[in-house]
DNA sequence: GTCTATATTTGGATAGAC
DNA sequence: GTCTATCCAAATATAGAC
C-alpha cells in the first residue's frame, strides 16, 4: 500500500500528476490494473492517498527544521524548506498545491493534514508580527507567485524564489509598520 | 472560423479550458465533429488559435486603458486592467498563462502575442523606475500570485488582488532605493 | 464544406474464477 | 489478493461520399 503511492509518485515525477493512470500504475508495481481495486476504491482515492502522504511527507520536513529564535528569521526558514520542498519535485507540489485534476477534492482528512501545513507557517508569521489576514494573505500568495514562475518558467533554476528572503522582509516590515497605526 | 472559436470560448467558460473537446464545439456550432477539421488541423490548432486570440482581447484590453502621465500610476493602471481580465475569464486565465494543457505549445506566432504583452508591460516597469530584472521578476510574480490565489480560493471575490496596489508601491519604492545605490 | 461511418487509443471500472 | 476477460465511455483522427 504505502509501496504503491511511492510506486505512483515515481510515475508523477516522470510524466506528471496526470500522467498517473491505473493501467501505469499497475504495470510499474508489477501487478495487473484490476488488482489496484484492492488497494483503491478509485483513481480519486488513489489521487486522495497520495495527497495525504504528500502533505505528511511536507510536515516531516518542517518538523526537521531546526528553528531559529528569532521569529523572523524562523518564518524566512520554514518558507525556504516549503519551498525547497515545492521546487523538488513539481509533480507533488501540482497534486498538494494546485488544482489541475478535473474533479478531484481532498478527503476532510487529508484536508486536514493541509490545513495543519498552513496553521504552522501562519503562526510562524504571526509570531513574527504579521497578524492581519491581510498581510498573512500577502505573504501565502508571493511564495507561491514565486514558486509557480520557478516551476513554469526554469524548474531547477532560482531566478525567481532567490528573492523570496527580500520580499519577506519588505512585507514584514509594513506589516509591522501598519499593525502599529 | 472567428464565430468557432468565440463558441469555443463560451464552451471554455462553462466547463474549463480542459472541457472543450472537439465533440463538444461541433454540437456548439451545429455541425458534425469531423467538420471541424476543415478549420483546424488538430485539437492543437484550435488551442493556438484561441492562445492567439485571447492575447489579442488582452493587448486590445490594454490599448483601451488610457495610461495616467504618472508613470507608477501607469504601472498600476496597467497591471489592474491585467488582474480585472485574467479574473473575468479564469478558462482564459488558464489557457494564456497557465500550463495545464498536455503537449500543447503555441505556435511561434502565437506566442509573440504573448511576448508584446509582457513588453507592453515591462515598459511601463522600467518607466516607473523598476529596471533590475530581479525586480521586474518580482512584480511579475507577484501579480500571478495573487491572481492565482484569488481565481483558485475565491474567484469572483477581491480578497487577494485588492493588495495589488498596496504590493506594487513596496516594490517600485524598493526597486528605486536598490537602484540609486 | 459538410456529412456518415469508422478506426484507434486510452483509461476507468466490474464480473467472476482461482 | 490476484488474475483473465470484458465492458464502457470519451475523444482524436481519417476515409470517402455528396
Amino acid at each position: 500500500m504505502a509501496g504503491i503511492v511511492a510506486c505512483a509518485w515515481e510515475l508523477a515525477r516522470e510524466q506528471g500528476i496526470a500522467g498517473v493512470t491505473l493501467h501505469g500504475l499497475a504495470r510499474a508495481v508489477g501487478i495487473r490494473q484490476p488488482s489496484l481495486y484492492e488497494y483503491f476504491d478509485s483513481k480519486h482515492a488513489l489521487y486522495d492517498a497520495m495527497f495525504a502522504d504528500g502533505n505528511r511527507q511536507l510536515i516531516e520536513r518542517l518538523n526537521a527544521v531546526k528553528l531559529s529564535r528569532d521569529h523572523r528569521a524562523a518564518l524566512k526558514q520554514i518558507l525556504a524548506a516549503f519551498t525547497a520542498f515545492a521546487l523538488e519535485d513539481p509533480a507533488r507540489y501540482e497534486l498538494l498545491f494546485q488544482r489541475h485534476l478535473p474533479g478531484f477534492t481532498p478527503s476532510p482528512e487529508s484536508y486536514a493534514l493541509a490545513a495543519e501545513v498552513l496553521n504552522r507557517i501562519v503562526a510562524l508569521m504571526r509570531a513574527a508580527g504579521v497578524t492581519a489576514e491581510g498581510d498573512i494573505d500577502c505573504i501565502v500568495a508571493i511564495t507561491a507567485g514565486l514558486i509557480e514562475a520557478q516551476l513554469s518558467n526554469n524548474p531547477g533554476g532560482n531566478r525567481w524564489v532567490r528573492h523570496l528572503n527580500r520580499l519577506i522582509d519588505l512585507l514584514v516590515d509594513d506589516a509591522i509598520t501598519r499593525s502599529k497605526q
